[in-house]
DNA sequence: CGAGCAGTTGAAAGAGCTCAAAACTAGTGG
DNA sequence: CCACTAGTTTTGAGCTCTTTCAACTGCTCG
């Protein structure tokens, strides 16, 4: 069930067979969330950890007005909300924007982890950090970027990252979400989205329709966006 | 010398004396640095992690064409670029704003660390954790919030941290940036900054002059940056 | 005393927002 | 099989916040 998990892992670690059962053992439980439904609420104690099978999810941060900011998205295989284990309650919520397939592990086997496994822990650790990585890369997005560049940027992101497991095909790859989670995720309105969309299209870099993304030209499109893989910390590629 | 360090660790921990012996034993040196120079360099392998000891610092990233964004602002006592501990090399450059008291910390001692103190593991981890946190705030800030609202955040998440520090006095802490480097934290144009502070200080909430910010009302400041501390992740109070 | 940087001001332009309505799409039930 | 509803996408038009560009002030420092 977590085989995209330690795919993910192994495209930045080495893993010891050791280190993957003791991956493996960590899960608890499979749980299936509908669209819209909370996976870890904000503010309130936890005791485990998601990791994200199948689907998609997101971060959301909310002001008292309603205006809502997502502040990251989940691909299948990611750890969505390892951070719970030491902050013990989370700033955000965890919300599924499709049907989900999630694996739960409890905080206590976690602990064990860092207690019996260093290597396994600072990989873990490296998780989270590459989720502030990621953060980094959407608040150079937010507050440099046009919205034609914070759009294409985000298609380029989602590109390597659901590749990394597989998921795109044909420079193809799943986006289920409506055009006003995206403005979600941008900073923006859901018009201004639209016509960002339309401009993208109309240029034949990338088209979104149908719970789908295609890219027609990545090179054009990440040289739109300024994309630069980097902070996504993959392994250097063999040549 | 690190003892900002380990005050800001004891208002979210508990520290044993022998935690804190390690914590001291971890620098290697102190170093001093001058305003704008690179403190950590991004894309490079990277040996040791840094702990601000006294002056102001910023994490950064730019574009190709120059545009500048910095993603977070360090105040004495953070913990830098402990991520560059499991990340190896980092996204985006460590730059020091002011003079800076520096302390460096070799990895192979943090490396000691995960694997002999795992409790300490843990704290740390908790730590760049928190970074993530308020990452993801200026996300929200970036993404959602006014320029007025933004700025007005900006003053109360540093009134917080600082405080923490013992370095806000009479409503009153240090804050030795220019307009410009404060537009670079908010994604806006140093024209834009100006008029906005002028807003602000017109309103009666805060005045930004000569290095200095002093917090006129906290309570309306905070009720316009919609500011809720929890993202700080503070030990809640004791009544 | 002149150079240079930070801060301030004004006027015009523009990117993105708001509001509102229309066009689609898909699911529901008679 | 066809209304009917609800949600999403698309379009139009006007408006606002923020940017751009340029000039000017004031301060510091060599």
């Amino acid at each position: 069930m977590i085989e995209r998990h330690l795919q993910k892992l192994r495209a930045r670690h080495d893993i010891s067979d050791e280190e993957e059962a003791v991956v493996r053992a960590s899960v608890s439980e499979i749980r299936r969330y509908r669209p819209d439904e909370t996976i870890a609420p904000s503010h309130t104690p936890l005791g485990v950890s998601n990791i994200l099978v199948s689907g998609l999810a997101c971060r959301a941060k909310d002001l008292a007005d309603g205006r809502r900011q997502i502040t990251e998205l989940q691909t299948p295989g990611d750890y969505m909300d390892l951070h719970s284990f030491t902050l013990k309650q989370l700033d955000h919520e965890v919300i599924a924007l499709t049907a989900c397939d999630v694996a739960i592990i409890p905080h206590p086997r976690l602990l064990e982890i860092t207690e019996r496994h260093p290597h396994l822990t600072r990989i873990y650790w490296f998780g989270t950090n590459l989720d502030a990585a990621i953060h980094r890369e959407w608040v150079l997005s937010l507050g440099r970027r046009s919205a034609l560049e914070s759009l294409a940027h985000l298609f380029c992101e989602l590109y390597v990252r659901l590749d990394l497991v597989g998921l795109v095909l044909d420079s193809r790859y799943p986006l289920d979400i409506t055009q006003a989670q995206l403005a979600e995720c941008l900073g923006m309105t859901p018009v201004h989205v639209n016509r960002t969309l339309q401009q993208l299209r109309s240029e034949g870099l990338v088209e979104f329709r149908d719970g789908w993304v295609a890219v027609h030209n990545f090179a054009r499109l990440s040289e739109t966006a300024q994309f630069d893989p980097a902070y996504l910390y993959l392994k250097p590629r063999r040549r």
